[in-house]
DNA sequence: AGGAGTTTGTGAACGGGAGAACAAAACGAG
DNA sequence: CTCGTTTTGTTCTCCCGTTCACAAACTCCT
């Protein structure tokens, strides 16, 4: 019987962590429509996962929930962002600012989110007089220095793909560990930096892989 | 020894159809630099995954290598696209032009990846006097006649999070069967629909989360 | 105070996916 | 034709994640 580690450093599994950002909307939105107090059913119902899977993820962090009753929503919600690490905000750059960088440039909901786009960055000259969501395009140039002055971690790649892995690159060289990427590339990292990526294409072809499915032997079963 | 379904109609694991995409994206870049066979060692480096993975990955869908020779490029690639069912265009509407809707829109990596978006729309009137991507922006009212011209079966949903439901519904009720949805909600919809989402923010939150954990407790692992 | 009714937290069974390891198959050299 | 080399296809084992089921814990009512 190993003794357990104090109190944080706990090992949550990935897939627990996956659920986790989830759940804290599911609060949130909770919160907001004025429920002080839900059960892990109704709060399950709400995530759209099970309500024993859900139990058991939240048992990770510890014993937030009184039995008989359920849960506090705004402390459970303040434990989970915790947890998660949105408390404070996390400065991000923008790498790309073209049809998806200004998506996301412009996007509000991040900063709600625990996140906040401290500078925007393209290689092209031509975008460096535009203005984004208030912030000036600059040059690519500029990312040691923007990283070094705000302290950034996390970098987000919307570049074409062929300029997806020098970028990365040059991310991680000036100190960012955690990339998310939207260029349907595979990236090659040092380990220690942490990579997601987001691939709509891919998306749309594993719906049509079961779209066509459909087709061809009805009675198959949906997408989960 | 239950006799195996003639052709296709094999049972897929869920997570070998979630990587299919990222192999014929790799055949496709290994075609267009002049490959014409790879070893699974190869195709694997460039898919980012693990060979003995990649094989019985492979395996599901037939035996289409040879052995102590490789795959042969070309035909690997059509045998997994048509797998895929991306051999042929699928025709996809997405609602809500806003500013991801306006990005997605104008995205040419769709067309080559078999995806053709045939109409654009919008609940707002303001919006309707636009042409984005060489297409007009009509009214969430002609879902219907749409969906029935061009056969629909996948709608993309790019609105805010409080109308994804309606929306999704409304998409269901037309007979699309296959839903990418973009907006931060649970979507509920009747068995026999297929639902995937996609989420920024989380993505982000999931990162922040092993960032924290790097920070907190030196020595933490990568992120998958 | 005690019992009935709720709801959490978790142990245990189960299923699916990941990776190692190897036999079977193809090819080329001699 | 035979042997050695290469690489696939598959089997086997292990691990992670999901789900069930239930004891423990809490509230409320009498
Ligand atoms: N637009 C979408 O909806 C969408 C959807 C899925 C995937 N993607 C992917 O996202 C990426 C961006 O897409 P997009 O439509 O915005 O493309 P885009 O061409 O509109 O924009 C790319 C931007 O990146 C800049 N850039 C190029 N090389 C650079 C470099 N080395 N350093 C910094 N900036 C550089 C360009 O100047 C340009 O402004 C692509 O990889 C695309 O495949 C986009
Ligand atoms: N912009 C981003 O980068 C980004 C990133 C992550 C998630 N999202 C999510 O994607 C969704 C769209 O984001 P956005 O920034 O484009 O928002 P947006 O407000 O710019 O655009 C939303 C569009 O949807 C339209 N719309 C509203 N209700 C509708 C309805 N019932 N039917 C049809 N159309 C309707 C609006 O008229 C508007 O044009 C949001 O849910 C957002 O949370 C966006």
């Amino acid at each position: 019987m190993t003794a357990r580690t104090p109190d944080s450093a706990r090992d949550i599994p990935e897939a627990t962590v996956a659920r986790l950002p989830v759940y804290l909307r599911a609060l949130i939105s909770l919160a907001e429509e004025g429920t002080t107090t839900c059960s892990s059913e109704e709060l399950a119902a709400f995530a759209g996962v099970n309500s024993a899977k859900l139990r058991k993820d939240l048992s990770y962090l510890g014993s937030y929930g009184t039995r008989g009753v359920g849960y506090d929503v705004e402390y459970l919600r303040y434990q989970i962002a915790r947890e998660i690490g949105v408390t404070q905000d996390w400065p991000v750059v923008i790498v790309g600012i073209g049809n998806l960088g200004h998506a996301l440039a412009n996007y509000s909901g991040f900063r709600s989110r625990g996140f906040r786009v401290v500078a925007l960055l393209d290689a092209d000259p031509d975008r460096h007089e535009e203005v984004v969501a208030g912030l000036d395009v600059r040059s690519f140039e500029d990312l040691e220095s923007i990283v070094a002055e705000h302290d950034v971690s996390i970098g987000v790649i919307a570049t074409p793909a062929v300029a997806a892995q020098s970028v990365a690159d040059r991310m991680v060289a000036t100190g960012i560990t955690s990339i998310l990427n939207f260029a349907p590339a595979v990236l090659s990292v040092p380990d220690g930096v942490g990579v997601r990526k987001v691939d709509l294409s891919i998306e749309l072809q594993i719906l049509a892989y079961h779209e066509q499915r459909k087709s061809i032997a009805p009675g198959a079963g949906a997408v989960s």
